[in-house]
DNA sequence: AATGCGGGGGA
DNA sequence: TCCCCAGCATT
């Protein structure tokens, strides 16, 4: 397996001792991950033999921010009903927020349904395999255009989400978690381990992953059935506690306006037709449902009748 | 670099 | 209860 740089130069990897490459590690690693997936991989649907490019592009949107657990079922009717990217462009997008359901962060949906719109005005219905068509699209930003360079149409890409991150933060860097935000090191360092040819680059992604998903878990990791724990960094070096636990918030959620937004969702849902703003009363205070109705509305989320009523848009 | 943006299930 | 989950767009 061949990896370089982009200027054809071994590039470093952090937690090495000596600072420099230890490619043959990386290697054993990569190559070990590997051969792990082939038999340990999941059978979700988005990766059946029949899959579709856009069934693949459905999945990574609905799987930003939402585990598999929750999008499996979605995804399944989603794909009954809007097959292709021409169906969803012509779709209402009162239904396409109702199919969303709970997924959360409906603005996804909305962006999704720009997103078939974008392919089908720009690329005659086809989703595009290039990197940068890809991100010129609504909803698609670096790591869900590289996922479906990869899982779509096996081209090597960098795929970075937040299970890449964890492990190559304990396999490689040595360190328990990654920084709360994404660093430009941490990119450097997932452009060195990604193989050079298609098929190793697009294997790996879904690989480390998996393995993230799977066995190098966030909460508990289970370290005893992991391929490459003899060569974990984090391991080697006794397990570290995590350094920026201290600055890890937990994100506030009662009385948040996500939480009044998301009930003002969930009704427009539900609700038939258009509804009286004192039927959205139990959604939170007055001035903050005010803000989150008029913040809906503004987002596309939500429209006014000519009476004042609230629905989803048309 | 920091924020806002949903929702739910497991530890 | 807390914490985290195949991120993106905007500032």
């Amino acid at each position: 397996m061949v990896r370089t740089d982009r200027r054809g130069r071994r590039a470093a990897v952090p937690g090495s001792r000596s600072g420099q490459a230890q490619w043959a590690t990386v290697d054993a690693l990569v190559e070990r991950v590997t051969a792990w997936f082939a038999h340990a991989a999941r059978d979700l649907p988005w990766r059946a033999a029949d899959r579709t490019p856009w069934g693949v592009l459905v999945s990574e949107v609905m799987l930003q921010q939402t585990p598999v657990v929750r999008v499996e079922p979605v995804w399944r009717a989603w794909m009954e009903r809007w097959p292709t990217p021409a169906a969803l462009a012509d779709a209402p997008t009162s239904e396409v927020l109702r199919a969303w359901g709970r997924l959360g962060y409906p603005r996804r949906a909305l962006r999704l349904a720009d997103c078939a719109r974008a392919i089908v005005a720009r690329h005659d219905g086809e989703v595009p395999s290039g990197e940068e068509a890809l991100r010129a699209l609504p909803g698609i930003g670096e790591y869900t255009a590289g996922a479906v360079r990869a899982f779509a149409f096996g081209r090597r890409a960098v795929v970075v989400d937040t299970n890449v991150r964890r492990v190559q933060a304990r396999a490689v860097t040595g360190v328990a978690l990654p920084a709360p935000s994404y660093t430009a090191a941490e990119r450097r360092l997932a452009v060195s381990l990604v193989p050079d040819g298609d098929e190793d680059a697009a294997a790996w992604a879904a690989a480390s992953m998996e393995l993230g998903a799977l066995v190098c878990t966030a909460r508990t990791p289970r370290c005893d059935r992991c391929p490459v724990q003899d060569l974990c960094a984090w391991r080697l070096t006794g397990f570290p506690p995590d350094e920026h636990a201290h600055r890890r918030r937990t994100q506030s959620w009662d009385g948040t306006d996500r939480q009044v937004r998301g009930r003002v969702m969930a009704a427009l849902r539900t609700a038939d037709g258009p509804v009286h703003r004192a039927l959205l009363a139990d959604a939170g205070p007055e001035s903050q449902l005010d803000r989150c109705l008029a913040g809906l509305v503004e987002d596309g989320l939500a429209e006014t009748d000519e009476a004042g009523r609230f629905m989803l848009p048309a």
